[in-house]
DNA sequence: CACATACGTAACTATTAATGTTACAATAAC
DNA sequence: GTTATTGTAACATTAATAGTTACGTATGTG
């Protein structure tokens, strides 16, 4: 795996979710675009909605054109996993065989393959397992309680103020959250 | 992972391991250059040389240059796991972060790193448990098994007789175990 | 010692994958 | 009809991998 992807696609998707959280709370639109999302990631909208037409397929977000367009989770936090992100935006096929293939007249070569299936394949299985232990809920709480989101709500912060404490280092005036 | 290394990095480890196995109980050498791997592996032997001395630095095979020389194991076939391999060759880091970094002036951003850290070295490490679970002689010998190596050792046959029966649809004169 | 063989590694090429970017058609709200 | 947004094609850039050639170094054999 020699892609961002993972980690991009599930950037994107505890944005969509702490935007879904917060601006839900306070009753606003929990829609967000591929501009504020690559704002946050840092990026080219393009790449982030490369990421989203993949996170689409696999039913994780829903995604509307047109203005006031945008994208959505398409399921609730609490059910995504790690693994649905994974497997959504990364590649069959954890462990690369030879380019070539093995030399077949060979003893080695003509059975490398067949007695290494067993043992990758359950290494791959071992890892997305791994990673279904991780709700997408899971992380956006981390986050909240980092941010200390939870005590600000309760301290009666509108949506703003709490936006604005996080956009007082910025210069941009894009929507962070 | 992109590569290809730690299943050719495998393939080489089981040659070795085989041609330990099968010529030690012949008392004969055991010792194998990386023209004999590059033709098992059916690649160039700088390919396996560059992929030997990672594995070298690993503590997993020695090598000897001159005349004679070559590689052998430098433990147990039965001590060495396929993790050993893959930590020998294989980068550090199953997981890529953003290329350029996240965006730091946002709730998201600052902190994705730090919330994702925990799953992604906890999937790594499950990977890398499953992957403990084979060992290379236990590869060797479903080898062994597959192709009928005891029962030939049994009957009678001499390495010359075993090995002729592995080349018969090849045309190159090189050792292939 | 001279020779033959093999490792170790630098240097270069070719191929592939990932990311970033520009551009634009299609879509949808107002 | 205007504006904002997605979806995707096309292309450029960068980085990693694998393959190859070349050559210095090491070492057993005669």
């Amino acid at each position: 795996m020699n892609s961002s992807r993972f980690v991009v696609g599930t950037h994107i998707m505890v944005a969509l979710a702490g935007k879904a959280l917060l601006c839900g709370h306070f009753g606003m639109s929990t829609v967000v675009s591929s501009d504020e999302l690559a704002f946050s990631v840092n990026t080219n909208p393009v790449v982030v909605r490369r990421l989203l037409s993949l996170l689409q397929k696999a039913g994780l977000v829903t995604s509307k054109a047109g203005r006031y367009g945008g994208t959505t989770l398409a399921a609730s936090a609490q059910s995504i996993t790690l693994r649905d992100v994974y497997e959504a935006v990364e590649e069959e096929g954890l462990f690369h065989a030879h380019y070539q293939g093995p030399n077949m007249h060979c003893a080695i070569g003509n059975s490398i393959e067949e007695i290494l299936e067993s043992p990758l394949s359950l290494a791959e299985k071992a890892m997305k397992e791994a990673l279904s232990e991780y709700t997408i809920e899971g992380l956006v709480l981390e986050i909240m309680q980092i941010h200390k989101i939870g005590e600000k709500i309760e301290a009666g912060m509108t949506y703003e103020e709490i936006k604005q404490e996080f956009d007082q280092e910025s210069t941009s005036a894009l929507d962070k959250f």
